[in-house]
DNA sequence: CCTGAACAGTTGACAACGTGAACCTTTCAT
DNA sequence: ATGAAAGGTTCACGTTGTCAACTGTTCAGG
């Protein structure tokens, strides 16, 4: 962790990061809602709306799509299952290893995905609240929040 | 009506917007997987957390867990039920209305609750990259979204 | 070359979540 | 008093998620 001298190294009751940690989970609470909302409103779940949404940048193994999302490999089986069963994906070989299953999004697919992104950005709500100097501000600390935990993500 | 350097008014295809919401995406993945995680350490599951949470202001109605949670009320008789028969809460009945079943955090029930929030205080990797001015500042952004959102939760 | 360990994905059984419709009890307006 | 409306529960159903067992593939040693 951090071994700073000067500031404080047990934040533990530190009043703001307990308001900070609070305003967060709201938020989180209040994002996740929209975005089954918006999810539902394709008739996608959640779950289905984030694999799409990772498949994105390119096609990607199951096994990967498994770790990305931290859970079982098992788990991802029955999720695709559903997604391709509705056309939204499809399983393709991959050439270098042929135990690897390869996801793509189809066209419809990558459409749905990129149509609920994009209704995304303006129907959040709290957003709007910001002017764009503040929101800079924001993007700002989400970024070095984010470099420095568990990885980029994505 | 295009693209305005001074102000915003139609944030629809605003680069900072959209980067922010992103952003928003991997963080809000990211609190939720700590959350579910920091809930199983204490045998409990996200949602049962989430009940478990609400009732640190005093005991509810179903119908108001239901509201507050957005979901149906009789998905919340299940979670009850299982966290009645842990010994987490209690269904008191209200004296003013018999329709009405009050949930009421036990003395574990509440004990787990603050323990899992304050497990969350400190384990928070991402706010440790930030010091106490950016956290204030922080705060104040996150205070701005919400109000002015849904409404203030509870 | 063969054998066995390790890996990718699937299957099956199971628990929790979440919805929607039907139902019972209680409240409340008329 | 009667009927509509509200609070909870129950049931049936689909989706997520875990875990253990299984098939097929890859790869390292012998």
């Amino acid at each position: 962790m951090d071994t700073q001298p000067t500031r404080a190294t047990a934040p533990q009751t530190d009043e703001i990061t307990r308001e900070v940690v609070d305003l967060m989970a709201n938020l989180v609470a209040l994002f996740h809602r929209e975005y089954e909302e918006a999810a539902a409103a394709r008739s996608l779940t959640g779950a289905q709306a984030k694999v799409l949404a990772l498949l994105r940048r390119g096609p990607m193994p199951m096994r990967q799509i498994a770790q990305t999302l931290s859970c079982e490999p098992s788990n991802i089986t029955g999720i695709v299952d559903r997604l391709e069963t509705r056309g939204f994906v499809t399983r393709q070989p991959d050439l270098q290893d042929r135990r690897v299953k390869l996801v793509a999004a189809t066209e419809t697919g990558a459409g749905a995905s990129e149509e609920l992104r994009e209704s995304l950005n303006f129907a959040r709500e709290p957003l709007a609240a910001l002017d764009s100097e503040e929101r800079t501000q924001l993007r700002d600390l989400l970024r070095r929040m984010l470099t420095g935990a568990t990885g980029p993500g994505a």
